[in-house]
DNA sequence: CCAGACGTTGTT
DNA sequence: GTCTGG
DNA sequence: CCAGACGTTGTT
DNA sequence: GTCTGG
């Protein structure tokens, strides 16, 4: 699955990658995590233009009376995305991109949950695939969110976990963007592993595990923990 | 009919 | 154990 | 995802 | 809002 990720790219760099007119220059972040706000990229219905906007991870369903339900909606499943009553009209009509350069998986052995840090070959900005929505509770409150579709982790990460993101070829943002597009089998393809050889992966310290430390020695390498010796 | 869920992951 | 917050 | 709380009353 | 379960 994927529960935290990187954005340390420069709004140069993003704008290229995307398609997008100038965007400003995120503080980069090396720790993203739940309920924080996160880059996505979208394409209004009745558009043709993609911007870059922020919102918080963790969708809240239109029809949810606690936005607090947004908490545990951070990830949607592709295999199910078209029945699931809190997905189905997002993925319908409001998909977008969720620009990341970067994502951490825990491989749990025993007692020991070792973090590994996961990033393209080429090392730059790529795209998870995502859905947002929009949210009004009472008295005028709303919430603007969106989530990371998974899927089967690929041969190489499933050496450290069962499932990852989505991650999007270049070649399938305009499809995947397209609010007239909703027709579920031309969608569906796209959902796929990612090959094996986009990705590279290497343990990073568990100060990752702490979602307030935000900081470059979240992905710097070091050695595996070590299990218990008992 | 009404009430209650609406989700994923991981672990057992 | 389960939920909330980050 | 992980970390940290998980509760009420009364008093200041 | 819509579906599932009772």
């Amino acid at each position: 699955m994927c529960g935290r990720f990187t954005l340390t790219s420069s709004g140069q760099e993003l704008a290229q990658r995307f398609e997008l007119g100038e965007v400003p220059t995120l503080a980069p972040r090396f720790n993203i995590a739940p309920s924080q706000d996160v880059a996505i990229v979208r394409q209004p219905a009745g558009t043709a233009g993609r911007l870059l906007e922020l919102r918080r991870w963790g969708l809240v369903p239109r029809f949810a009376r606690d936005p607090r339900i947004g908490n545990r909606m951070i990830n949607a499943r592709s295999e199910t995305l078209h029945e699931r009553r809190a997905f189905r009209d997002a993925f319908r009509k409001r998909r977008c991109l969720v620009p990341a350069d970067g994502f951490f998986e825990w491989r749990r052995r025993g007692g020991v949950a070792q973090p590994y840090y996961i990033r393209r070959v080429s090392n730059g900005p790529f795209a998870f695939a995502g859905l947002y929505e929009h949210w009004e509770g009472p008295e005028g409150a709303c919430v603007d969110s969106c989530t990371v579709i998974t899927t089967d982790a690929n041969a190489r990460i499933r050496a450290v976990h069962e499932r990852m993101p989505v991650i999007l070829d270049p070649a399938a943002f305009a499809l995947w963007l397209d609010p007239a597009v909703d027709a579920a089998e031309r969608l569906a393809p796209l959902l796929a592993p990612c090959p094996d050889d986009w990705l590279e992966l290497h343990p990073v310290s568990p100060r990752v595990n702490d979602p307030t430390w935000d900081a470059p020695s979240c992905i710097e390498p070091t050695a595996e923990l070590q299990g218990s010796l008992f």
